[in-house]
DNA sequence: CGCGAAGTTGACACGCCTCAACTGCAGTGG
DNA sequence: CCACTGCAGTTGAGGCGTGTCAACTTCGCG
């Protein structure tokens, strides 16, 4: 099996010359998941930048009461783990891979030097981190003001967006959809039908949406 | 009226020699604002950082049904506008000062040269973003997992480890607090009185309240 | 002292969660 | 290749938490 290249693949790294990720590229450190498969969980010592070279990864919370909170989908060229690539800390949250998955890892010390050497790559970060930020602020102002009905239009416009096309398969089960959006499976169910009932969707496959009237989802 | 020192209240800059730390003060913007007046609204453009030299700034997002979202409650020290310190960008939210307020202002090509110039600036803004980014997940997992009183009595906990006593005086109103729980003024009003009812609190005065059971609240 | 904003309390409605039963689909092994 | 099993998704009934609206009280400040 050909060795999937994890650093030309990140933006982080994308302004240093090719002998430069060539060099990255050899301190790192591969692995393989299932799917299924936990990749860290909650309390593991956090001391290495997670780079997804293929494949899929759901990163989510676990409240105290056993509800799932879905906060991130990482798809390939994402990376996680950087929060405490700093100062020494543990996971408050788990990965675990949807689809046979390929991950890079550079461990802490390393990337530090990195960084060091390369100051573009803090940049970079920083920028990342700045993106990240206004992301989960918006999605925050979401769930706590606004309807579940508002939230998903709101993704699945998004979503066509981010697929160029308004028909498009849902890239996470109705399960997972379901904590991203801070509500549940029966809920999103209910909504989805709803939706396709006013005429505004279609739904012709499993998880495959035909958005009909995109102006009317956007307005709520 | 003498000059509230900015930069040395920053932990941004903490790392910087006294000499240092005068020459980026003397670069340095001040504004003053009394209470309720506007620092800055979403769709302005952002070019500066901002510091908090003395005061209270609620930093908050309006949703498209007029629904306030409190992001952040600034004190002096804090600081606010990095997310686009490195690309141009606008403002998606409001900031709003609670009382009279010095505010500090770097503009980005100053705040540029000094990243340049001292490396280590950028290392303590990606920590302080990392603290950010963990902050915000829990928050968004708390409000779409968890009733109003877990997050209420969550809110309590937290701020009487940050007063270290179990008998403060509320930072905000109860306004303001019910729009950084995702709530509403006469809910929290509801469960406070039911807290207090089971003898876990006490309110003494207008926000002032007395802790009488925390382990009572951290179990919810 | 008096005004306006902040906070309280009550009645009410409704969105959404819960629980449960049923259907559909995919993977597995006989 | 088809039954078997288990999980994903759907649908229904019911109840609860919380938002809404309105009236009243209290607070804070000039």
């Amino acid at each position: 099996m050909p060795h999937h290249n994890c650093v030309s693949l990140v933006p982080l790294f994308s302004q240093l010359t090719e002998s430069e990720q060539a060099t990255i590229e050899s301190i790192v450190h591969r692995h393989h998941y299932q799917a299924g498969e936990t990749i860290f969980a909650a309390g593991d010592p956090m001391d290495a930048l997670m780079i997804v070279a293929s494949g899929q990864v759901k990163v989510f919370q676990l409240a105290a009461n056993g509800k799932e909170q879905l906060l991130y989908l990482l798809t390939t060229g994402d990376f996680d783990g950087e929060t405490a690539l700093f100062s020494q800390a543990n996971h408050n949250s788990f990965a675990q891979a949807l689809m046979p998955t390929q991950i890079c890892q550079i461990n802490r010390p390393e990337f530090q030097r990195l960084m060091q050497k390369y100051p573009t790559i803090s940049l970079n970060l920083l920028n990342e981190f700045g993106k990240r930020l206004t992301d989960l602020e918006k999605r925050t102002t979401k769930t706590a003001t606004t309807s579940v009905e508002s939230r998903l239009a709101d993704y699945l416009v998004e979503t066509a967006a981010q697929f160029e096309s308004q028909n498009f398969k849902l890239p996470l089960k109705k399960k997972d959809l379901a904590t991203y959006l801070g509500t549940t499976p029966e809920t999103i169910s209910r909504k989805l039908a709803e939706l396709e009932q006013r005429g505004i969707i279609t739904q012709t496959g499993s998880k495959q949406i035909q958005i009909n009237d995109e102006s009317a989802l956007e307005l709520l």
